[in-house]
DNA sequence: GCAACTTATTAGAACGATTCTAATTTGTTA
DNA sequence: TAACAAATTAGAATCGTTCTAATAAGTTGC
């Protein structure tokens, strides 16, 4: 959360971006900082909105070419949805799993470490090449528990269901 | 895998149909034993020209109403892509992690068990009431790592990159 | 058996996110 | 300034899914 450590990605991704043999256009500049200034994994079209406020011509096609850019340099990671806009995490980048609000759609990052151990195990098992593995956890996020007239989740208690 | 399992879940689903007060067409019925003999978790598409053997007629809406209903039932996963077309599970509804083949898009059933003790820690950190999770590991099956020119992957070793 | 009503189904339009295409602009190099 | 490469644009195309309005099929009560 703290200004430095997003600072420090936007430069990191800026070297990406020079490494693999782009120019660091302004709109791709404004991009990574839109990108990094959202705090809720904005979608290819907020990111549009956001950069064309500076750059108002600035068509939607540029987005999605420069976040093929920060895709192919793993510089961002893609959180895809079937029915709705895939989001993207410039922040942090590697695979890692989130919350997922079923009511306002908003994705939070979920600070827990997983157990790297079991992929080699799963491929051990079934013969897989294991790439990169994906783990969501869709709910309610707290906000909208209140809104939905319930009590606030204060300190969780028995908010699980069954799977 | 053994026929018994997969005649009574098609039992399951019918009667969980007829509890939801729709009736039993034939179309349906056909809807349910293509979904259930398909060992690689269909696409709507693929559901669609199954049943189109014996109906020829069959609209791609009935096969999307009808696993509408079986969604609402809790009778079928859904499991969802950005890019491709979602994927079904009938034979095992319940959340379970999926192995995907990044080559030839083949899903596979992953049979560890998940720890869901995990589920209210998660719950208590965050606030989120916790409805459900996905977790999918995307990879190279291991008869497209032989189509690749590499070697049987055998019994597994370092088949797991960095995520 | 038959009218009235509900349910299921159909063809095709509509939608929305993403990708593609061809033309234009911008920037760089000489 | 000419020639070239890279970036950008508007809009078309794609594709899975959902919606809509009309038709067909089934069911119920008489």
């Amino acid at each position: 959360m703290a200004q430095p450590d997003l600072q420090h990605r936007i430069l990191e991704m800026k070297q990406a971006l020079l490494d693999r043999g782009v120019s660091l256009t302004p709109r791709r500049e404004k991009l990574l900082e839109v990108l990094i200034a959202s705090d809720n994994h904005p979608s290819a079209s907020e990111i549009h909105q956001g950069v064309r406020r500076y750059y108002p011509g600035t068509s939607l096609a540029t987005i999605y070419n420069t976040i093929e850019l920060l895709k192919e340099t793993g510089q961002v990671l893609e959180i895809e949805f079937s029915g709705a806009a895939n989001r993207y995490d410039g922040r942090i980048p590697d695979s890692h799993p989130h919350l997922i609000c079923l009511e306002c759609e908003r994705v939070d990052d979920l600070q827990l470490p997983e157990d790297d151990g079991s992929l080699g195990e799963i491929a051990k098992a079934t013969g897989y090449q294991i790439v990169r593995r994906r783990t969501d956890y869709y709910g309610i996020c707290p906000e909208c528990q209140i809104k939905q007239g319930g009590a606030a989740p204060s300190k969780g208690g028995d908010s699980t269901s069954d799977l």
